[in-house]
DNA sequence: TGTACATCAGTGAACGCGCGTTCACTGATGTAC
DNA sequence: TGTACATCAGTGAACGCGCGTTCACTGATGTAC
């Protein structure tokens, strides 16, 4: 709520900065009430300016809906590349840290995550759009073929780029079914991040990878407890 | 398109099987313009009805579509259930044939897996909903446990819930990712089902249970593909 | 340094539209006797 | 079997509302000279 002009609500004839406060106003706005239900009229009562106002700046609401998800593509690869920090300390430690990296993204950003895998604007719809999808993805990829490099020899094992999407895949349903704030939500015996922990370990000791001891950690320290699911068995 | 009157378009006052028709309505519009994109009104035109109709049947549009989500577990649930044939001809084979079910439901029903997923309705907003979803999901938590109790002795595995969520998830991701036949699907380098396929072999391998030939047929038939995400190296 | 002018960004009024919702109504159906 | 009546399901008109979009406009900013 800050704009260039410093006194509060003392601002001329023009905004100033109005693009970017738009799109914090629909980001605030999606976040409140799903990707669905804001309107292109809502994001310039928000921003504090009239209804024509924003033609100046967007085609129209999925223009504005497309620059969210690109924004949201491009700090998304930031936290991802982060998270895998080049595979240090080692390749396994930082693949999973990826892992929660995504979790906490669509736990401490569902605004941007539902512009960007659940607004229901294509992919393609702009050429930068596609381009951050892919670059973000590029960082699970690049972690995956590490981790390829590093898979014992004797084992068979998919093309890295699969990995990277078995990855990608787990790691996206986690977060849809049960890594949100909204209300959809279901209820978990587990954290989220238990249950993607757990299961990345199984899926990479199934590509030869020794991680017994990490696998039977999450076991018994998540096996306990129970929920909506019923009581876990032993 | 038929009710229980016979002659096309001669209905008389009443309708006969109204909520039905608004139903079906509903399901075409969302198949058509994703879950946001219907509206009552448009329900009830496209049933044929006044716009004042529905509200006999259904509170209102949440009401609707939550009915829709319900009625979209229930068959989820059937299909699953068959998917699985009480794990005939064996354990894992039957395993595997419930996450192509998955995805076959995803793809073939996309309206009721938008309704049942991608609405936004609070999946305890009716106590008949949560049911139906708690059912759905105990075929696949019934198949972890007989597969939880094959697994090698001495192997170290989580509890059964928690492997069914593994697998839930996982189909779930590749499902949401890929394998949808809207225009917001990411395009892949090779169809869903041998991805996803090839993801809960790795994982049942993690787990001890012996399916190298498996892997590595996944493997090598989808690895000479390229596609969007870039060629799949060796 | 000042002035004239072009460009730009936001205004506010107006429009048509479709939605949600309510209402008294009415035609059809079922049922008691 | 017929008749009277209650109940039910759909009608259509009406309402207020907010949205998207266009338009001539106007205030502010930047720039050429």
């Amino acid at each position: 709520m800050s704009w260039h002009k410093d006194r509060r609500g003392e601002r001329g004839y023009h905004h100033g900065n109005l693009k970017e406060a738009l799109l914090q106003a629909a980001l605030g706005l999606i976040a409140e009430k799903g990707p669905a239900g804001f309107t292109f009229a809502d994001a310039a009562r928000t921003a504090g300016v009239s209804a024509a106002a924003p033609y100046r700046h967007f085609r129209d609401r999925d223009d504005l809906l497309a620059s969210i998800a690109q924004r949201g593509f491009e700090q998304f690869e930031a936290t991802l590349t982060a998270a895998w920090d080049d595979g240090r300390p080692d390749t396994v430690t930082a693949f999973e840290r990826i892992g929660k990296a995504y979790l906490n993204f669509a736990r401490t950003e569902p605004a941007f995550y539902s512009a960007m895998f659940e607004s229901g604007i294509p992919v393609d719809s702009s050429p930068e759009l596609a381009a951050a999808g892919e670059r973000a993805f590029a960082v699970i990829r690049a972690a995956a073929e590490r981790l390829a490099a590093l898979t014992p020899p004797g084992v068979t094992r998919p093309p890295a780029m699969m990995m990277a999407l078995h990855i990608w895949s787990l790691s996206h349903g986690v977060a849809s079914l049960f890594g949100r704030g909204d209300a959809a939500r279901r209820k978990l015996p587990m954290s989220p991040e238990d249950l993607l922990e757990a299961g990345a370990l199984i899926y990479l000791r199934g590509l030869g990878f020794p991680t017994d001891q990490n696998v039977h950690k999450s076991d018994t320290s998540t096996a306990p407890k129970s929920g909506p699911w019923g009581t876990a068995p032993k």
